[in-house]
DNA sequence: TAGGTATTACGAAAATAGTCGTATATTCGG
DNA sequence: CCGAATATACGACTATTTTCGTAATACCTA
């Protein structure tokens, strides 16, 4: 194996983009655009000409026998967030995973549920 | 109160001098570019003209009142962590804190000493 | 004190990101 | 079949970030 050693470094709107096509599975342009339009004032052709740069880079797969294309991250979303998390704890947090955790959950609340989940997690960290 | 409305935007560059910044409390450029000059390769004056950059943003403050001038981070390091945890929550995972925490606990390792000091943390958040 | 070294200031080039207008092609409703 | 709507391609422009060369000045030391 060892395909991806490349590093995967998507821009900031590129990352939204990709949001969007991990939570659709696959998309058109105006799907798509239509995700980013909730959150910001951006123009049809500017989401098209970015997807277009990705499929360049390879951020992104499409489907281009129809008329209309269909677009799909080429990036796993896992593989993404942590690699972008390991370079924020070198960035930031001086290579302390521990350190960013203790900041995300003290600052950003989370749900007794979510609570539990991560008491699960832990558990099982725990117990290696 | 109430003052820091202003959001903090450091860019990956910037981000490596507040690191040494934060590290060594106070420094001259030269200091600071000896660190930088530990991971990569760039000359004094880029680093010169970035810390010029930055003390121009407020990113930094600095006596100058030596011909040597000597730097210190503006923005605190607290802070500066948290507001870029939050955008990489919003980014990268949808909003949810707790993925952010589970995927960072489950791929970068802890020590126990760590884990318990998380264990703890979340105590005290349940009991809330 | 003269010459080499270190420091800051500054301008400008190079690289990267983000924006959109316009041209062209395709589709679809009536 | 025609015109409106919709899609892609593409170039160009703007803004931001990163880079560094050069000049002016201060410092130090032999």
């Amino acid at each position: 194996m060892m395909s991806n050693t490349k590093s995967i470094r998507p821009t900031e709107s590129e990352l939204e983009i990709l949001q969007s096509l991990w939570a659709r599975g696959s998309a058109t342009v105006r799907e798509v655009h239509e995700d980013l339009a909730l959150t910001k004032d951006v123009g049809y052709t500017t989401t098209l000409k970015l997807m277009q740069i990705m499929h360049e880079k390879g951020l992104v797969k499409r489907d281009d026998s129809m008329r209309t294309h269909v677009y799909q991250a080429a990036v796993n979303k896992e593989k993404t967030q942590k690699h972008l998390l390991g370079k924020m704890i070198d960035n930031l947090f001086g290579g302390s995973p521990t350190q960013l955790v203790i900041q995300a959950l003290g600052e950003h609340k989370a749900s007794r549920e979510e609570l539990e989940k991560i008491q699960a997690l832990l558990d099982n960290l725990k117990n290696q």
